[in-house]
DNA sequence: AATGAATGAGCCTTCATTCAT
DNA sequence: CATGAATGAAGGCTCATTCAT
């Protein structure tokens, strides 16, 4: 990319951010069309292939900034540790709330890259995300497992928990539109359920 | 479509409705190219159009087959009166493995249409889902919710077990293919552990 | 093309003569399609390329078939001796009227062929119209001009005539069909007017 | 269609405006293809479709440009009240010709409208022409029948006077082009007889 | 820097033609 | 002889990318 991106007022650079980002994370890599860019940010087809040389120069930068301005706020809302496995979780998912209010489409972004199946920048997509991902484990390492109720193992707990807050990420979108109340309180359904029953009543 | 189709051979049948499956399960309606099913199945581009005018009537065709195809299994399968919760969806699952065995893409098919996104067969996609969804529906008004644990509630179990298979099925595709074995037996390991916690312990 | 198309019954040429005539006059040669040639013939598009090769070859066939049947009548009808310019051009289209009960689209297929402006065709719909063109001029040679009205010359009068007959000849099939009854009775009001105008009142 | 098309420079418009207006007018709309267009006019297929959507909306606005070009020009010649019939009528070809100085396929496509049979664009074809024929029947209504000929009737006449100069048109674009001076002096010539023969002698 | 006109490769679809049965 | 399944080249249209202004 042309770095000369960052000598733009904060607000079009904001500006081409949001609107790339919407598109990416809507549609998907392929699907994401420029023409859905100009019309979403307000800004010419040329001032994109200017700054970001082609589609996948955009993606690729959208995909950093998505997860290094998340991770940076995740730095702060995990520095205060935690060690219940569901408090960590909900810190994450409500970072990405609080993320949403500048940008609002980080949070199906980073679902949307995980989703990503165009051979083409499967790899970039992959790639951004392990940030963001090793981030969250090293925050859940805090964690041990020790008062799991009987049959039920961290893998399998990940597994499910992933799974669940994916689906009800897809459904927080489903207007077009993050609905951020919506996503929270229903996690924290979700999370009073399982804090019910996955711990040991033991002790 | 040209109901002509029916009068192929049995093999060239199969060999169009599991490349057509398998390029719309795999890429959804938008990007499923004639040009894959043409190099995946085998068969010139001008006889997809011969039998099925176009895309949307071949959209149309494959998931109509699909949902059919795999409801009459699912009609047999749970017939026998299960009324254990994970016990019937088990058995939705081991059909849909059963079924791949046949058709491979089928279960991903059932996915991509619960996905697909464009809206010129949205409503195609939508409108063929539902026969397998009430089907499924239909098996589980035979368990009774009295024995679930505390806090936790049906409308939470649906929600979390129907996100988990999800995220289990797209894993269990991870590689292009379906893999049954992988696939069942990560459902039996998760089901397993749910059936320790979501039951109440008394009685 | 494979002259045991003569070996076929008499009443299976047929069908297969007027199915191609007819698309081929109603839609010019790029436009009629094989598939609309089944429809209406009834006969399997493998035959049509058995008998005659290619859509070219069959539009030879036609066009000079249809020719020398309409100069055979020809032959027949202009063989009395008319001397008057009228006559002699009504017997041309009331014999075209007359094939038309076996041949329906004959003189709409001589329209088209007169009209046809593909360039792969072209050379093969005029040289097939000539021996029909000249039929009708050497019916005209009994013709003198002497008696023409001032200022009207046989050139002229050849000109808006034959323009005049080609309208009404158009206008006759506007439904899709032959109408010969309107036909012969638009080119005898028509020519009654011009009997009326442009002979001299000398004499 | 995007009416930017008119921010272009006049020269391309023109270029594309003749380009489209020969293929259509040479071809009819369903065998005018865009990369005749192409060729023909040297500007890329896809900015056809930038400004006009589809093939329907190119032959929409060209049928209408051409009507409405074709109309201002005859508003001003045939402003000059004329009451003859032929001098009428010379003056509206004279105004084609005149047109076709500038979009020499005008007088063409205006036949070809008429001529058009596609049922896709039928009803565009037909409705474009409309306020064309309105026109031209408005002028003529200055001419009173009453010096007619014994036997010549208006609608006869109107019959053979409209097919002759069609057919004299598509004989001064035999060659590809429009020969304007070969077409106004087959009509003069035409017109000169008609007028010795068609008005009485009496008075 | 910014714009959007312009391009052409690629996809869906049609249709003359071939060929196995 | 007859059929119609099968093919692929060509036409309409989309969209990432280029480039003159």
């Amino acid at each position: 990319m042309n770095d000369k991106f960052f000598d733009l007022k904060k607000e079009k650079q904001d500006k081409m951010i949001n609107g790339a980002m919407q598109v990416f994370a809507l549609k998907g890599y392929k699907l994401a069309s420029t023409d859905d860019m100009v019309k979403v940010a307000g800004v010419s087809k040329g001032l994109w292939f200017h700054y970001f040389v082609n589609k996948a120069g955009l993606y690729t930068f959208i995909s950093d900034y998505c997860v290094k301005y998340l991770n940076m706020e995740l730095a702060v809302n995990l520095s205060l540790k935690r060690t219940d496995y569901f408090d960590i979780l909900y810190t994450v998912e409500e970072t990405k709330a609080q993320v949403a209010k500048i940008y609002p489409f980080v949070p199906m972004m980073i679902q949307s890259m995980e989703d990503e199946k165009d051979e083409e920048i499967l790899e970039v997509a992959k790639s951004r995300l392990l940030p963001y991902t090793e981030k969250v484990n090293e925050a859940l390492e805090n964690f041990t497992d020790e008062k799991l109720a009987k049959g039920v193992t961290r893998e399998l707990l990940d597994m499910t928990v992933g799974y669940t807050i994916k689906g009800l990420r897809e459904k927080a979108y489903q207007n077009g539109e993050f609905d951020s109340e919506k996503y929270l309180s229903d996690i924290r359904d979700y999370f009073e359920m399982m804090k019910n029953i996955v711990y040991s009543n033991e002790g």
